[in-house]
DNA sequence: AATTGGTTCAACCGCAAACTG
DNA sequence: TCAGTTTGCGGTTGAACCAAT
């Protein structure tokens, strides 16, 4: 079987959106959900493929969407989790509500690089010394404490964001239920934990289904079942993820 | 007023993963 | 188990807009 026929080839509409399609899409939605997109636009009555449908919904018109300039901490946010992930903008986008990956993939090429860059060049003008020489820089000097882990205190990062592998209230990194975080990203008692670059979510890696606390060099333990918490799946992602952000191991960016 | 160059962002494309029968 | 189908993701494009000349 060869690729489906392009919408063009299919004699469907390609370009921007009227605003008529706008609400036709919505009002089918709002009726009838969006079990499948492949059969919206024929049960609706737009000459559009499924595929351009749902991205005209989850891009733009999701009652949920939060239109407008992102913040300054959205911004840094961005920043730090892109440096944590890469290019995981879906991942990203999944810890800022009401923020598309499209939109936040579109901020980071038009903006945030630019930023990032400008901060790294004043760094370097401000620093006669060595520390901000070195090619990984340390972000927090340029741009202030984390915005993602401001708080002093642990709180989960996002209660739909827990599965019933990490209810909240129990610790699953061995770290106490009030662990007090530090501005600067670390945790009282633990030193600056290791870098995490695209090897650690490598297939390499993923093949394993599991990683340990050795293979990132944390300085406390997991239990047996914690440890082998799944890397290939949502929930698990979100556990390691989680993990990470409560470890304070906020990565150098060493890309800039 | 016209032109040019840079920026922004909605939308498309191709691929791979996930799903289904 | 596997082929076909659907969905989701990240990279890229191009039209619209804006500022400088």
């Amino acid at each position: 079987m060869g690729r489906a026929p392009c919408c063009e080839k299919m004699g469907l509409k390609k370009g921007p959106w009227t605003h008529e399609e706008d609400q036709i899409l919505i009002s089918y939605i709002h009726q009838n959900g969006h079990s499948n997109w492949r059969a919206l636009p024929k049960q609706a009555g737009l000459l559009r493929c499924g595929k351009s449908c749902r991205l005209r919904w989850t891009n733009y018109l999701r009652p949920d969407i939060k239109r407008g300039n992102f913040t300054k901490e959205e911004e840094d946010t961005i920043i730090k989790l892109h440096g944590m992930l890469g290019n995981r903008w879906s991942t990203i986008a999944a810890r800022l509500p009401g923020r598309t990956d499209n939109e936040i993939k579109n901020v980071w090429h038009t903006r945030l690089k630019k930023r990032l860059k400008n901060h790294q060049r004043s760094c370097k003008l401000d620093s006669n010394g060595s520390s901000h020489e070195s090619k990984a820089m340390d972000l927090s000097t340029c741009l202030g404490p984390n915005p993602g882990i401001e708080s002093t205190k642990y709180e989960p990062v996002s209660p739909q964001d827990s599965s019933s592998e990490f209810s909240s209230g129990t610790d699953q990194t061995g770290l106490p239920n009030n662990a007090v975080f530090k501005d600067n990203g670390q945790v009282d008692g633990f030193e600056t934990f290791p870098q995490i670059d695209d090897s650690f979510w490598s297939e390499e890696l993923s093949a394993k289904n599991s990683i340990s606390t050795d293979d990132l060099g944390f300085g406390f333990q997991l239990s047996p079942a914690e440890t082998s918490i799944s890397t290939t799946t949502d929930d698990g992602m979100n556990f390691w993820y989680n993990l990470l952000v409560r470890a304070g191991g906020l990565p150098e960016l060493s890309e800039f």
